[in-house]
DNA sequence: TATTGTTATACTCTATAACTATA
DNA sequence: TATAGTTATAGAGTATAACAATA
């Protein structure tokens, strides 16, 4: 009987036979499909994830959210500067501390965040659609399982 | 009793809950582990596998490549040609159709192919030492079954 | 007409180093 | 001296459109 786990012969060779090869084009198919299902909202992978962070996180500074998301300082300026040109985030230096500044998101994020989450919902659904729940409850489990994955 | 599923309390907010949140992050930590194990070969992601795929179909040419491994013919010009100036790839007009190079592993792109596998290996076997062995084989399976993950 | 490879181009993501202003 | 944010920059991955040679 062959396994996912001895496919030596088929037309990728070896790397047909690699976890992280799988991991990267289940990831890759899932980044386009996002991208459509988020299509004319001005949104992508990493402005939801900001987003999301800041919601549960009122008052959070931009360190602290690309801390949580895997994302440099450096990188973070654009981005949130981004958000906040949309008006999906306000920022104000924070009171504690002058060199942060405080981001919060805005009634037009918290809208934003919403309608994001049910085309989501939906991309999930259609990209999961070969897994039943329990797989997919396992799917998640194994992957936060993984080494170097933090958060 | 609270599982992976209901987290939605968490710092990450409602991206915690995403299947594709988790599969980026774990797809990047891979990503970055992969790069480090391979680190002075002069071989990446996509570079491996290229020339795994061509190492198991001897005269394949570079769209069937580009086809297997979800990469755009434009996009394949430049890898292969790195792959060739490594001297890892060998390239010739193919012999039915003058449109289109035949591709072939050298003798050095087959024994890069055997280094970089052993270095893989203890790699994966890293990145997955928290799953057991049924574990990953039911990853790898998972993964496998995701919509529009063609290969 | 369709296909193979090619060039040009642009955008996103990511990484590093050096700077400023505060702490 | 350490930290928060910033700027500049560079590399890698990926996307589209248009072209030449060949089928």
């Amino acid at each position: 009987m062959a396994t996912a786990a001895d496919d030596t012969g088929g037309e990728l060779g070896l790397l047909g036979e690699l976890v992280g090869y799988h991991l990267r084009r289940a990831s890759a198919a899932f980044a386009v499909d996002f991208a459509r299902a988020l299509a004319g909202t001005g949104m992508r992978q990493v402005l939801f994830g900001i987003l999301s962070v800041v919601s549960v996180n009122p008052g959070i500074n931009q360190g602290a959210v690309g801390t949580h998301l895997g994302i440099q300082r450096a990188n973070m300026v654009a981005l949130i500067n981004e958000l906040v040109e949309m008006g999906l985030l306000e920022r104000k230096t924070s009171d504690g501390d002058r060199r942060a500044f405080s981001l919060t998101a805005s009634r037009a994020g918290s809208a934003m965040l919403a309608e994001c989450l049910v085309r989501i919902r939906a991309h999930e659904a259609e990209m999961l659609s070969d897994l039943t729940p329990t797989e997919r409850t396992r799917l998640m489990e194994l992957l936060t399982k993984i080494r170097g994955k933090v958060a």
